[in-house]
DNA sequence: AACGCGTCCAACCGCTTCAGT
DNA sequence: CACTGAAGCGGTTGGACGCGT
């Protein structure tokens, strides 16, 4: 098993992503998926390696991440799963729809870990101050998202990428890419009446993208699922999107517990 | 104003796991 | 089954920032 050279070896850029860089990825991946992330930089014209690559683009630039300080809620969430799955990162945020494992992991070593333990002194009031420059940074976050939500979506685009971008949330995306994938061939099969209430969604921009192949019946443009991630996967109904889907598309037994 | 300190979080490192052959 | 390359994951680090003195 050989590892890879790491990117100073390799004359390749380290450190924080301008936002030029980030464009690049963002149209990049838009254009043609990410089906190898290895070779992804190259392709792109990006001086970094393919997991630095992978990691802006799942922590930072991915259209579902939800933005913005962590709710009572999502912090008790994270509590609990922590009591019973430890620091198991990665299953913890697949229960958390639009937070990734990185995040998590930072919530839980800056506040959460001080919350349970009262001998740690929690300083809100610095915590509050800085909510300042926090906000300003999520503000550039969404600045950058929303300019990948806006990108166009390639109909070129590659079968194997577009099952690779059905990125949805870590654990959560693994299991929907495998089914997709396994079950590719049998999404024309999913009866109409699924399909008319997809494209009747609320969400108008939604329904376009699934018509947008023009295939008959419609198959979704899985980087359009992609795009609207945050948007089927915040909510219980939105669960139900997937759920719907995939009971439809393979086996249901598969789909991660919620 | 300048300095030191604490906090936060994006990014990296290196190990493990997965998938293909 | 063994091997290899790629992706995933968790731990750690470094720099930016705000606050207190």
């Amino acid at each position: 098993m050989g590892r890879a050279p790491c990117c100073e070896k390799m004359g390749l850029k380290k450190g924080p992503w301008s936002p030029e860089e980030d464009e690049i990825l963002i149209n990049f991946i838009n254009l043609y998926g990410h089906g190898n992330w290895r070779a992804l930089p190259k392709q792109a014209g990006l001086l970094r390696c393919g997991k630095s690559c992978r990691l802006r683009w799942t922590n930072y630039l991915r259209p579902d991440i939800k933005r913005g300080h962590f709710t009572r809620e999502e912090e008790d969430t994270i509590v609990n799963l922590h009591e019973t799955l430890g620091n198991r990162w990665s299953a913890i945020a697949a229960r958390l729809p639009g937070r990734t494992d990185n995040e998590i992991k930072n919530v839980w070593h800056t506040h959460l870990k001080k919350r349970l333990n009262p001998n740690h002194d929690s300083n809100d009031n610095k915590r509050q101050s800085k909510t300042k420059v926090d906000s300003s940074k999520d503000l550039k976050k969404e600045q950058v998202q929303q300019q990948a939500m806006k990108m166009p979506v390639s109909p070129s685009e590659s079968r194997s990428s577009e099952v690779s971008t059905v990125t949805i949330s870590q654990n959560n995306a693994k299991v929907c890419t495998t089914k997709v994938e396994t079950h590719e061939d049998h999404v024309s099969e999913i009866d109409e009446i699924f399909w008319s209430e997809v494209l009747s969604a609320d969400n108008s921009n939604m329904a376009d993208d699934f018509q947008a192949v023009g295939s008959d019946p419609p198959l979704p443009k899985l980087e359009a699922v992609n795009g609207y991630g945050s948007n089927l996967y915040d909510t219980d109904t939105n669960m139900d999107f997937w759920y719907n889907l995939f009971a439809r598309v393979g086996d249901f037994s598969e789909l991660p517990e919620i």
